[in-house]
DNA sequence: AACCCTATTTCAAACGTTTGAAATAATGGC
DNA sequence: GCCATTATTTCAAACGTTTGAAATAGGGTT
């Protein structure tokens, strides 16, 4: 049963008793080959159950159509729900997508990136890890002529590259202001790892919300942490300290941190715990389980993300966007109310 | 800045001055070169960057370097967590791994796998889709003298193939017996899909579980269900159908699905919904954030199962296995007790 | 029947590597 | 200084495609 000879244009052409070229032109529908001849020739790949070797494609025609895709990790579900609107439009296009964690590691992510360009791939996306500073090892694709593009996590602003975001000012802005319609006035603030620009526009967009709706701003229900447990807790007590003074709502960077911020204030029977109302970035699956789920989630469509950043990757391959001439591409984000 | 002559070994043996197999050997670390010789051309291929051609590699050595997985989604933790092990012990070995969803769908399944075959992967991993009855855009990859591995999902038991497997059984009956051991001897079993060899081997671990240690069998305390929550609650309100006669504890095949088992009991006001303890297959890390947590998970290992696999794929694609030798690997459980 | 189109097929080079065989250079013995 | 080794380098073919240019075949026209 297994086939030993591999069926390439060689062997076609001997067993139809024609030339490489011509098997060639009829299976790619060459106009100047005989219909006949592209029927026999036709026929014969199918039943041979014919494969062309894509490593001989792609030599010659110096592309691969692979994209590589370089990202922390996959148990994070904006990441995951990412790649099925990158893997969806990839697909359609004829291209392979390889995926690669880094594990928020540099070292890991410079290996990736070297991996991926040995592999000729055609372009790169990317959402750099948490220790990545320095971008040799992504800009040598740039130079090679290779385009990528940045998204979610890219280097800071300043820094100019294409980029695809959620719009988490949008996003962050729309929270506050329901929850200021809902009659919230003090309205607390969680935000993520200030070094990376994970936070910023957030806030910004929090901060915008009071302002454009007159509520006042203190600076005691600002707090930050980052994905360590401890850290959130030691961030809440810090919110809710003032007895006198506590917040009624949070609005928090992201979904697992906001549900340790409740599981704590849960446990340590905060008077008015029933009557807080918590809304965070995310709109995880798991809010169904949860006794005291958040009264709504800021929902970042990662899927589009994921498809606006190959999108944009495909227009930068096929040169109808210049690579020198860096886009940036903003996703609104869209707020879910729960129950 | 942007490099327009692409650096090849051809470009490197100009520059050099001398022949492109000496820059070849000389790279390669061949000892018939001289040592100057490599010095000087390792220097010059690191100074401008080399990168050899991953492409005319492949077509040379007739191989890519490239292992495909095919599998459901990447939404489920099990799959996610199974591509690290993947990943881990390909990057290892100097393999790329593409991923593609089938999103339980024959169709796409068939394409991905198709995609792949093109692609000359050297070997494959497959979970299969729910759908999936037919093999033959599968065999094929055999028929050319590709290695499949089969994990977690597989063709039937009948169906002779290289598999790797989670150790349901041995999984189901610890948590049976664990269960039995803390005084509980009415234990429902809630089982899954029956078409899929889901359950199976599952529900033979409990019912050998209960019958080593002498607790009396019910076909009242047993239900299936499939993904979906309405099923799920049809088949709770089943096992607790006699008011006389209700479970007190419950094994689940599956977490999220005992998480909409445990939310309806919940809301259900069921009278002894305190006491019924509970386990199911995965050990979600959201279980931290529930208020009635099961109180232990069978943590299947899927690091474990997907490190497994592609060990097996690696010895297959080396021949050091032969093919036609089938494998079967069990991977074993690990009962998780909370808080 | 010589000629010219047009339709169709084939040639041959190229893509960037690897590698056994052949060629050349260097060394040492005498 | 010549020959035989040995060390080192180069040649050339191959992997499986694609594709412009060249060749050939098949008809018509005259």
């Amino acid at each position: 049963m297994m086939n030993n000879t591999p069926i390439t244009l060689k062997f076609l052409a001997e067993k139809l008793k024609m030339s490489v070229s011509t098997v060639s032109k009829a299976l790619n529908n060459y106009p100047t080959i005989n219909a006949y001849t592209k029927q026999r020739v036709q026929e014969m790949a199918r039943e041979l159950n014919f494969t062309p070797n894509k490593s001989a494609i792609n030599l010659k025609e110096k592309k691969s159509r692979i994209i590589g895709v370089v990202l922390p990790n996959l148990l994070d579900h904006f990441f995951t729900r990412s790649i099925d609107g990158i893997e969806q439009v990839a697909t359609q296009n004829g291209y392979n997508v390889i995926i690669s964690q880094s594990h928020d590691e540099l070292a890991k992510e410079i290996q990736s990136a070297n991996m991926l360009l040995r592999s000729r791939v055609d372009g790169l996306i990317v959402a750099i890890s948490k220790q990545t500073q320095d971008f040799a090892h992504l800009n040598q694709f740039e130079h090679m002529g290779i385009p990528v593009v940045y998204y979610t996590r890219n280097p800071s602003f300043n820094l100019s590259c294409h980029k695809v975001l959620g719009n988490t000012f949008q996003g962050c802005y729309e929270a506050t202001k329901f929850l200021i319609e809902r009659g919230h006035t003090k309205i607390a603030y969680l935000g993520g790892p200030k070094m990376t620009n994970f936070t910023h526009d957030r806030f910004n967009g929090y901060i915008h919300a009071l302002k454009d709706n007159d509520v006042p701003f203190s600076a005691k229900f600002v707090a930050y942490t980052d994905f360590d447990k401890e850290n959130t807790i030691a961030a809440i007590k810090n919110l809710f300290a003032d007895p006198d003074h506590t917040p009624t709502a949070l609005v928090a960077f992201k979904e697992p941190i906001l549900f340790d911020a409740i599981k704590y204030l849960k446990s340590s029977n905060h008077p008015n715990f029933d009557k807080i109302e918590s809304i965070g970035f995310g709109n995880n699956a798991f809010i169904n389980y949860l006794d005291s789920p958040p009264i709504a989630s800021i929902e970042e469509n990662p899927e589009s993300v994921g498809e606006n950043a190959i999108k944009l990757l495909l227009r930068l391959i096929t040169k109808e966007i210049d690579m020198k001439n860096h886009q940036k591409v903003m996703v609104d984000c869209k707020l879910v109310v729960h129950g």
